[in-house]
Order: C-alpha cells, then structure tokens, then sequence
DNA sequence: GGCAAATATGAGCAAATTGTTAAATAACCA
DNA sequence: TGGTTATTTAACAATTTGCTCATATTTGCC
C-alpha cells in the first residue's frame, strides 16, 4: 500500500532538494534550514513535516535538534510505479 | 534536461488512473473521460492538458477526435532521478 | 526557577490547483 | 448552409499550498 502522498511530498521542489541535501548524510533542522536562505526556518520546518508524513524522512531526537536522515525506501513504491512505465519503453540503458 | 511539471503532473491520482488507462493502449479524449464518472469532460480534459504539457502523453487528431497515446518515455528522468535513491537501499530485488 | 537555543505550530494571506457550467472551435454530414 | 459531434477554452468558486511573522514547546544550562 504505497503512501500516495509520496506523489504530493516529491512534487515541490524545496523538498526534492531537501532530499537531495539529506543524501550527503543527516543533518539537524537548523542546517537543513541554513542552506535555504531564501525561506525561513517555519518554511522549511513545514517542508520537514511533509517529508516526515511521507516517510521519507526520520528523525531523531537529540536535545533540542533534531536530526534529519534521508529514509530512501520510502521511494520503494514511487520507483515501482514508474518502472512499470519504465519497462514500455524499448532504448533504456538499464545500465544505471 | 528534466520537464520539473513532470512532477507536478504525476502529483493528481486522476491523471496517474489517466497514464494507467493508457498503457492500454491509445484513447480518444471522450472515451478516457467516460472512465471517469465522476468528473465532467471539460474537467478530464483539463487533465490532460497537464499531461500534455509534460510530454506524457501524445495526441493524434482524427477528425474531431483527439487520440491520446502514453508517452512512457516522458517518465524518464524520473525514473533516473528515483533511480539515484534506489540505489542507496540494499535489500532491493532489483529484479521487477 | 529562569533564560537561551532549537524547532514546531498557529494565524493569516496570496497564489496555484481542481472542479464546475457555459461558450467557443473545428470537423463531419445532410 | 445548418446541425450534430468531439473537444477545448473561458470564467468563476472552492480548496489546497506555500509562505510569512508571531507564538508555543522542549531541552539544556546557570
């Protein structure tokens, strides 16, 4: 049963970006935060909790931080979805 | 160079049950609105107006009717873009 | 207890999205 | 030409989204 939010989460590109961030390892709120100086911390924060509810995203508590790691299985299903399509198309170097 | 709608445009479950249908195989623009009861034909055709602004799909003109065929290979950065966070998952049975 | 630090939440607002009904387009047919 | 068929577009209302500033909440430290 795929969280059809996932859909929803990736579609903004603040959050991809957040996800592509948290590839580069954990990090706590605050630095997610700092490298989007265009937005403030509540912005950011609201784009945390979005990542959070699609579970691509975990978190752990640590004193007041909390630290933020990339969840990458949450993308299990979306990467099932478009490999379905993936495999109509003929001329695919599967070789990733 | 990756078409960001395409993102956006997956985001809606009608027009993912739209990109479903088409797997099918090709469509006019009033059969595909009658598989969705719900919905009027203008807003169906709404919906594909997305799709087809992310190359998602494909038109053909036959007289009045508009053929919509899947273009799966609009999907493909997609897929490479998820592709990247497959990747950092072990226990994936790669074989789908 | 009282204050600072880190983060989340509430309220409010503008812009985008999704849906509707009505009207415009375009092609075929008699 | 006039009418029917197929589809899109226009105009508008309702909802959702994304953002902001201000206010909680929680934890650590003195």
């Amino acid at each position: 049963m795929m969280a059809t939010d996932v859909f929803a989460a990736i579609a903004d590109p603040t959050r991809r970006a957040v996800l592509d961030l948290l590839t580069r390892g954990p990090r706590n709120a605050g630095g997610i935060a700092a490298e989007f100086p265009r937005l403030t911390q509540p912005g950011v924060s609201r784009h945390l909790r979005v990542l959070r509810k699609a579970k691509l995203v975990e978190v752990a508590v640590r004193a007041q931080q909390r630290i933020y790691t990339l969840n990458p299985e949450g993308l299990a299903d979306l990467y099932e979805w478009v490999a379905k399509y993936q495999a109509m198309w003929p001329d695919t170097l599967d070789s990733l």
